[in-house]
DNA sequence: AATGTAATTGCGAAAACTTGCAATAACCTT
DNA sequence: AAGGTTATTGCAAGTTTTCGCAATTACATT
């Protein structure tokens, strides 16, 4: 259940440090589950550690995202977080309702080939964000 | 040469309205270029209309955004901004160098075709950020 | 277990960005 | 051309996010 686990070694392998705050991060992005905001985040985390500081929060979800344990998204002007598991995933939002759609990456894969081919450039696709209009605000008149 | 025409449509279209701010700014888009951060925007501005206020161009910018003659990017943690031609196109960004490239849309349609057959989204590509690495710095060691 | 080194934190201040509100001005109608 | 309506601006205050620096502390080494 635990991969978290995981996540420590990453850290530890690029020679950082594994400290109480980034550990409480850490389960805290767990506990709040997806697309949760710094300020979500600090808040929750700061009842377990009343001195944790709100630069540390940010400093910590960037170095995450350095890391690619973390994935930032802009969703219509916020910034949110969330825990990237082992399989890369990326996200529809709906530019109407923003409803959130999760699709798996096996589809980039020609996409990828065509870039690579074309200008020699070799895509990441950690985490896509595509905005669109979801089939339920399809059907809506307006 | 002056496509900004097309621009003024756009905002006459929706029913807004067209101010010497608006103007301003997108002359001054035009002027320098692509991956403008807001600040530089208002600088540049703000020396031909002194009382030029900065959430202005916060706003003009957003406006632009919604009205897609504008596309806001996050370029390895700054916000940029970039004015959009009639043809849409995206962006490669290489994580090691942060030079960019632009690439046709084209290469997307098929993965459009697959979002919308599987999950009943229509997605709207308007800008994409892929980022990546480029050709030049795969070859380098490190 | 004690020590040294360098990454990381907290703090305070700054920068970047947003928002509510009253005043202004674009542009539609006459 | 004048007047009315309402989108847009400027201002000032608020919120969010970043940054420099000194103090702390994780962890490798002894």
């Amino acid at each position: 259940m635990h991969q978290e686990l995981g996540y420590l070694d990453k850290i530890k392998e690029g020679g950082y440090r594994l400290t109480p705050q980034r550990q409480l991060i850490l389960d805290t992005l767990c506990q709040l589950g997806s697309h949760v905001t710094a300020v979500a985040i600090y808040e929750q985390a700061q009842q377990t550690m009343p001195a944790l500081n709100q630069a540390t929060v940010y400093r910590t979800l960037d170095f995450f995202c350095d890391l690619k344990i973390v994935a930032k998204t802009d969703i219509t002007g916020q910034s949110v977080y969330e825990l990237l598991g082992d399989r890369p995933h990326h996200h529809l939002v709906c530019r109407e309702c923003q409803a959130m759609f999760s699709f798996d990456a096996h589809h980039l894969e020609e996409l990828a080939a065509h870039i690579e081919e074309e200008h020699g450039f070799k895509p990441d696709f950690h985490h896509l964000v595509i905005s669109g209009l979801c089939a339920a605000c399809q059907e809506e008149p307006r």
